[in-house]
Parts: C-alpha cells; sequence; structure tokens
DNA sequence: AAATATTACGATAACGTTTTCGTAGAAAAC
DNA sequence: GTTTTCTACGAAAACGTTATCGTAATATTT
C-alpha cells in the first residue's frame, strides 16, 4: 500500500496528470464533478503529494529552518514553541539547528542553508560569532532572515528582541534601591547584542546614582558550566565581595545560589541577586529569584509572523524592522 | 550572486551535467584531474546542491522527524538537544513537531508526514491520544519509526524507555522508608506507557510495605496547569491529607510546593514530596526536591541512533528492541 | 450562420539531481 | 594485428510535481 502519485490518479480515473494535479489545487479550470471524482478517489487511495517533487518545481518548500544556540533552557525552549505555533498556523514545517553556542558551527549551519532548503531563517546568534559573513550570504541568495533576542546589528533584517537596555537598567536600579553598594554583573560573550545593552544599562544605572563602576565587578562567563561556577565563587569568596550581582542569563543566576551555598552566604543578607530568567521555579527557589522575565513565547511568535508576511509578501516591511517586546521584572525574596 | 547549479558548472567545464555530478560525489569513474577540477570550480562558485532535487531522485531526504508534546520542559528539551546531536553527526535534518499533548494534533502531523517528507520519525506520544493508526501507517508506509519515554507497546517499533516501574517502585519505597503512610499519586493521562508502569510500581510498592492502597489517593491530572494545581491543593486541604507526594511529571511537583505554599504547608514536615523531574533547580528549590532523573539526552541520543541504524541498514535490530536507560533517585530535603 | 469567447481538459516542458546505459579511445591480451 | 578489457566520460531517462501552451467542444455574440 505503498507511494501513490498523481499518474496513478489519473490513470485509474481516466484523465491527465496535469487534470489531476490542478483538480487536487482547487482550481477554477476543472468542472466541480471531475474535482469531485479526483478528490474522492484522492481520499480513497489516501494520496499524499510528494513534498521534495513540488518544492524543486515552485522553489518553495514551505520549510523554515530555526538557528539557536541551546534548547535545553526555558527562553529558547519556549520561543521555539512560539515559533511552531505560528508555522504549524501557516501551514509551514520547521527544521531547528542547534549551534551549542559555537560560532563555527553556526557558520557551517548557515552555509548549510545556502542550498535553499529552507524559505527563511529565524536566528539567535551564538555566542562566539566573530564574523557574520555566513549570514549577509544567506540574505544574498534570498533566503529571508529574522533574528530574535540576540540580534546582529550590522546586518540588515527584521529584528525581535526585548528592552535590554531599560530592563539592564531597571535591575541595577532595583538593586541599588536595595541596598546594595557593589553590584556585580555577569555577562557572556561581550560579542552579542544583549550583552551589550544589558551591561550599557547596568554601567548606566551606577551612573545615575553615583555608584562607582569596577572593573572586578564585571565578569565575563563564556566558558563551560564549571567554568563559570568557579569564577563566580572566585568573585563571592574575594575580599571585595559584591553586595549584589546581576546575571545577564538564567544559567549564571543558578551557578550564583550553588556558589553562595557552597561558600555559606546567605542570599539576600549577604548578597542579593537578580537574574534575566524564565524559570518557572524562579519563585520556588530558596529565597526565590528576582527575575527579569523576557515574553520568550510570544517573540517566538513575532519572529514567525515577521517571517511569514516576508515570506507571503503580504506587507513590505523596512528592512531594518524592528520589535520591541518589554520584559518585566518580577521581584522576589533575593533582592529584599 | 544566486543559484549556480550543475549545468552550469558543467558548461563552465566543457563537462557533461553527469561528469560533473559524479565527480562531486568522488565517483571512481572520473579521473583525479578532472574531479580536481571540478572541485575547485564547485568550492570557487560556492555550489550548493539542491536538495529537493537530489531527495526526489533518491527517494530519501537525509530529514527526520521529531514529534514530542511538548518543548518548554527540561525532558524534552533535552531529548531534542541528543537527537539534533546524532543528527548532526550523521548529516542529517531534523524537523520538530509539538503536538500540545493533543492526540488529534499527534494524527495529523502523522498524516503529514505520510507524504515521504522525512525517512525516519522519532516519537513521543501525547497525553491523549486514543487509536493509534495514525503510527501504524507510518509503519506501512516503510517509514521507521522509533519511540522515546512515552512509548505504544501495541505497536512493533523500537523504544528508548527508562524503568519506570522500577523508578515508581524506588519512588514509592523511598517514600514509605521516609515514613510516609499515605502516599498519594499524581499522574497524566493513564493511557500513556509511563503513566502506566510508574503507577504500577507505586501500587506494588505499597503491597510489599503493607501500606493500603486508597483510590482519593491517586489524581489524575490531565487538565491545564491551573486545573491540576487545583486538584492538588484540594487533595492536600482534604482532611485526609497526604504525607507524602508522589508526583510522575516534572510539573505537577512544582504544582505541589505552590499549592504547599498557599495552604501554608511545611514540606517535608507536614508532606513529602518526589518527582520525576530534571529540573537543573531542583536542589535550589525550598526545600530542595528528591527527584528522579531521567537521562533525557541520553535517551535522545540514543532513539537517534536507533533510528540511524534502521535508516542505513548497518545492523537488523528485532522489530520490538527496546533500551531501557535507568533513571536515579536523588534524595534531598523534600523527603528526609 | 459565421465569428468569437468560454469551458474543461491534455501534452509537454520544465525543476536539478542521480543513475542506467552506451561508447570512444587507450591499454592489454592473444 | 585483431580482439578484448579498461578507463573516463556523455546522452538521456528517470523522480513527481506544476506551469505553459494548445485545443477540442460548447456557448455566446454579431
Amino acid at each position: 500500500m505503498n507511494k501513490v502519485n498523481l499518474k496513478q490518479l489519473a490513470k485509474e480515473l481516466n484523465l491527465s496528470v496535469s487534470t489531476v494535479s490542478r483538480a487536487l489545487r482547487d482550481s477554477w479550470e476543472i468542472s466541480t464533478p471531475t474535482k469531485q471524482r479526483v478528490f474522492d478517489l484522492a481520499k480513497k487511495m489516501n494520496f499524499q503529494p510528494n513534498p521534495y517533487a513540488s518544492s524543486l518545481r515552485k522553489h518553495r518548500s514551505r520549510t523554515i529552518a530555526v538557528v539557536i544556540p541551546e534548547v535545553a533552557n526555558n527562553f529558547f525552549a519556549l520561543a521555539i514553541k512560539g515559533i511552531e505555533t505560528i508555522a504549524r498556523e501557516k501551514g509551514y514545517h520547521v527544521l531547528i539547528y542547534l549551534t551549542n553556542e559555537d560560532g563555527s558551527e553556526e557558520m557551517s549551519v548557515a552555509a548549510n542553508l545556502q542550498s535553499g532548503r529552507v524559505d527563511g531563517v529565524i536566528l539567535s546568534m551564538s555566542g562566539e560569532t566573530g564574523d557574520v559573513r555566513h549570514l549577509m550570504e544567506l540574505q544574498q541568495r534570498n533566503i529571508p532572515l529574522v533574528f530574535f533576542d540576540r540580534v546582529c546589528d550590522s546586518i540588515e533584517a527584521p529584528k525581535v528582541v526585548t528592552n535590554d537596555y531599560e530592563s539592564g537598567f531597571v535591575a541595577t536600579e532595583h538593586l541599588i534601591k536595595a541596598g546594595c553598594q557593589r553590584i556585580a554583573h555577569l555577562t557572556i560573550s561581550m560579542g552579542l547584542s544583549i550583552s551589550h545593552k544589558r551591561m550599557k544599562g547596568y554601567t548606566d544605572a551606577l551612573l545615575r546614582y553615583d555608584k562607582p563602576y569596577e572593573d572586578t565587578m564585571i565578569v565575563h562567563c563564556e566558558g563551560s558550566d564549571e567554568e563559570n561556577f568557579l569564577k563566580i565563587r572566585d568573585l563571592l569568596a574575594s575580599d571585595q565581595r559584591p553586595d549584589g550581582i546581576f546575571a545577564s542569563v538564567e544559567m549564571l543566576a543558578v551557578q550564583v545560589y550553588h556558589a553562595c551555598r557552597e561558600l555559606g552566604l546567605e542570599i539576600p543578607r549577604d548578597v542579593k541577586v537578580l537574574g534575566f530568567s524564565n524559570l518557572v521555579t524562579a519563585s520556588l527557589l530558596s529565597p526565590a529569584l528576582t527575575t527579569i522575565a523576557q515574553p520568550a513565547y510570544e517573540m517566538g511568535k513575532e519572529a514567525a509572523t515577521i517571517l511569514f508576511r516576508r515570506l507571503e509578501k503580504k506587507y513590505i516591511l523596512t528592512p531594518d524592522h524592528r520589535v520591541i517586546l518589554p520584559a518585566r521584572l518580577e521581584v522576589r525574596s533575593s533582592t529584599l
């Protein structure tokens, strides 16, 4: 019971292949009774058009790629969910590629996508990406690209982000108002748009509230979880220990908790902690973690919506279309 | 600078299309100098073979589908990561489909996959699936299927699971040994293999240790998070309150924490809690959550490995090949 | 009644690969 | 020197769709 195609349907119905094809696509060129005959037999024989033949002929695959640094992470998982939801609605298929925060993997994925396998790409940049030619080449091949969260400002493409600068500012301000005198900032790869902006928000808030900026309070966490843990532990064990920590990503906030536990520091008494995070368990941690929560699901949906709008040429949007969805500060006991 | 194909390469090189094609696939029929010329020009012109033409001709897409109920969930996210890792190694592409725990969505996805879009499918069943014809039809179409975690025992296909029965037993046993007299079990859709087996482990442990089995201690959590929360709260607020809770999935353990918080119950003093979970923050919760952690990443890798073995016809495995990876009990303060 | 338009369909050429088959020319065998 | 075997390539037919073009048979207009 295998592989029924147009030719077989046509023979069975005493019609030509082209007529059957058109009937199935509900063309006005085909009479209603003929269409009905075709529909009925197609259903009866469980005809499924070969997507590869169709894609080859139409130069459209109804497939998009999602390229992200990591999936075992609430933010990206939710974003995927948002993207998949919209894709499903639109009848598109979603290929997923994980770069593991590795710039060279991102490059090889992008190179691969030049084959025309997908109609469009939704991407969040990996941590270690230096040059971005691989992405520009996608654009040159007329493969629409939409960034989300970790965008690349030097490339003209729609971008879906949160208000990272403001969030960085608000986060720092919140720690200051909670009484912190020396606030550390844990950041990831500084090549990333988000790191940059969150950091700027941090420094501007320090400035605004006359708090000193200290180099030693900036910890670049670009290694493995273990390496980052050690860096954070060292920071907390130093005699210049911060009394507030602003973690720019979820995992770093988690490591702060582990480090405090190991060092016997009590949050928030000894050090107040705040982190970007979409942890569902934030409120259940000991103590509950104050977070900046990004609208990950909505960001995914928005990115997908923009991409499909481009693919279906519905609206023409400016090449540097930018959607900014606000993140929200959720105050909990780790900063009381 | 768009779309270079074999024909253009051939013309440029004064060769035939077939020669170029063979040269690129490193065929022994082509002389070394010719191959070199072809390779050089292909690289120079950045030739990327059209995957759809290739798939159409070869009847192989080098693409697999991953069908899962949910992604915003540590278990499934890690499994995806495992699958993607192996797929990348093998040069395969990964399509992702989320069924949102909805049987009818799973059916429509499966129906769609009959088109031959993918060479194989890795699937974890959705909660509400009743009949499984859509999956049998995949098999009939010669599309290999591998199950993981939530398997379907009535279908002959390789399965990658954890030792759910033993884990259910061990979990319950652990609660009993911790002094619990009345242990509740929170379960999801009882149509699922995992629910069934974990439940059996639970009841057998009760039997083994002469604890009474009570219907009211089984709570079927098949609704939304909110609905489940209410059910759990009711359970904990009843005068027949359990002193131990075994949650069969992560989210339910989280809801138990929320319910306890709302009711002012203290874990583990008033009620001990244990849950299946891959939460990275389990040890940071208040109190730290005792978990049964599944080797999600390894399960994903294993499922993918099995699928590719079938696709590449390397080894012939029995149709009901079953890999059981052990989950591990991680005792923390919620059951002390 | 002739000319024109419309309806409903068929033949066929793409799309870009891979593969089967065939064959010049060189090398080897006799 | 003739036959046979390789070697290295080309022509062409697939794969299953969709799109272009053409055309019988009606229907409509003049």
